[in-house]
DNA sequence: TTGAAAGCGCTACCAA
DNA sequence: TTGGTAGCGCTTTCAA
């Protein structure tokens, strides 16, 4: 009959009413059968169903949103999608939603804490129904200010300082300490005992969580705090090269060196081999992160792998359980762990 | 269920309706002031932004797109977010949507039609205004179908099959014939004439357009077509690191090569140098992309860079102003360039 | 310049 | 099981 469904969809929404219209039924009715809120007759419900195909409908969000209260969106705010480690992050987070019928809207604050609020802001907004945070760049009070009563789940290296109790707001810890624990009873294990650490960026978290772990089990391995090795390396190549260099010089007892990542760690290698001596025959190294250019290098830098798109999966999780959502099943808490390649070995 | 996080939530939305009756004035003169829609006396305008700061209303974005069947929302679908060159594209659009209030909502596709399929009608419903399509991987007329009427801003690296003209959709093309063209030329006028190609995966646009454009610039200097010299590297390091093997073993001549992308070239140099020959002295090498790691390996890569970023601003651009948002600028057409590091030299 | 009121499309309540 | 109906918060028309 005359239009085809394109063209009547071009034109205007179809709405709720003119199914009904078409099935022969009320407006509640139709409301019924299509949220499976009541039961309805075969019969009626068969004819709402096929004019639903028909006319091709599509509930507006918009409305639903007005009514109910929610919007089945959830905000994820980090501090930069381009950094491979939150694309996944954001990738485990959107897979989890998605499997749940939930959007994600996802925002970069570029640590930045004014765009951060300013997003804080649009997102109470446009009503989305809970946010998760990665490294949040405000403090915790500002970003209740803005999400009053709405779940909040943070994801940061560190317990940020909040009440846990009878709070909405659930936090994830990237467990810096654990990895770097690992990292460093590897080297450990291995027959290594003088081992140097090359930090990250200071004003980072995961950085610091990374000194701290190694300052840690070197005190436990009774290493007296003037001995510690550490040296700083900005968490760039040539700051894992110039480190070295000077570790090479400085301490020529070192076998074994934690980079507080990857990128350190493979200018660290170089570093090593340009003064002649080998990895891992003379020197072991280890890395974090497990970015792509480890498989690349000579040798193959053995690292830490951080759970990235788990924790993702993990935060949204529980930011949909706390909405309500029972059907999520919360996965195991997402753990670090030891990528095994060429760059270690037994101290000889 | 939910309900005791409604219970919780207890104070309820500030509406128009409060903010009314607090400065004593009607609903309607409130949206007046609000959108500046008609000239509301001074008195009461301050009266209504009084209340508006004192209550700490918000407007319901619910509500608003009911009524404005609009959402100042764009979808933005690509592959795959966790590709640095989607992200950085991403931040692109995401940057100017941003700057004229628009939110952005990104989905991932994973190259797969059917996931594709899926968010095409997610998005539809979710009433975007607009929708940006990145390496669409279903069939204009799918998306037409569920977009009908709304805009349309398509990029990707070649012309999709489209009626120009009267059309609510827009293309904006990669270009990767001229970034390809840059790089041969490059090598052509350091002299370089006998340039083999190591292509990436057959499946993919981009390399197909790559490897057209290198055929094409060879059979304009004149090289007929049975002495190009073209392997497969599948456009990962090993791909690349073999494709060359085969090259140096089959073609001795050559001089000069144009990888498809930067992992294949940084593997094309080591297997340059593993046979004993330098690179550039001996063969120079060209990538694509400007990855991060080709800043690392020795030489450095020189490569063709795109433009990411303002691919994806000039994107959303686009669709901004064919929403009739005219304050809207339209940037240059962005255009792919050279950078030059050390792993082209002038053939002796 | 202002206020009243009619919806936008949907859900959910109540009565039948 | 069904239909009627009252809003959700906002914008906008129409009178005043």
């Amino acid at each position: 009959m005359g239009m085809s469904v394109q063209e009547k969809e071009g034109r205007t929404q179809v709405t709720i009413r003119e199914i009904a219209k078409e099935a022969g039924v009320s407006l509640g009715t139709v409301s019924h059968v299509l949220n499976r809120t009541a039961s309805v007759s075969e019969e009626k419900s068969r004819a709402v169903l096929e004019a639903v195909k028909k006319l091709g409908y599509k509930p507006n969000q918009a409305a639903r949103m007005l009514k109910n209260k929610n919007s089945k969106t959830i905000g994820l705010l980090l501090p930069d999608i381009g950094n491979p480690f939150y694309a996944e992050l954001a990738r485990g987070a959107e897979d989890m939603a998605n499997s749940h019928e939930y959007t994600v809207l996802v925002c970069n604050n570029d640590r930045n804490p004014e765009k951060e609020e300013r997003y804080l802001s649009t997102l109470a907004n446009k009503q989305v129904d809970g946010i998760i945070v990665v490294k949040l760049a405000n403090s915790v009070e500002k970003l209740k200010q803005y999400f009053a009563p709405k779940q909040i789940v943070l994801i940061d290296s560190e317990e940020l300082p909040c009440e846990r109790e009878n709070s909405q707001i659930q936090m994830v810890n990237l467990n810096e300490r654990e990895g770097a624990s690992i990292a460093m009873n590897y080297l450990y294990h291995n027959g290594h005992r003088n081992i140097a650490h090359i930090a990250g960026l200071l004003e980072s978290n995961s950085s610091r969580e990374r000194k701290r772990e190694y300052c840690d089990f070197m005190k436990r391995i009774g290493v007296s705090e003037e001995q510690l090795v550490i040296e700083n390396g900005t968490y760039s190549y040539y700051g894992g090269y110039q480190a070295m260099k000077t570790i090479l010089n400085r301490n020529p007892e070192v076998t074994g060196v934690f980079a507080a990542n990857d990128l350190m760690g493979m200018g660290a290698m170089q570093a090593i081999q340009d003064s002649g001596r080998r990895v891992p025959e003379d020197i072991s190294v280890i890395g974090y992160d497990d970015i792509e250019p480890t498989e690349y290098c000579t040798p193959k830098l053995t690292t830490i792998r951080q759970p990235k798109y788990e924790m993702g999966q993990y935060g949204m999780a529980l930011a949909l359980k706390a909405l309500g959502e029972d059907q999520v099943t919360l996965p195991l808490l997402p753990r670090n762990f030891l990528i095994v390649r060429q760059s270690v070995q037994r101290k000889r």
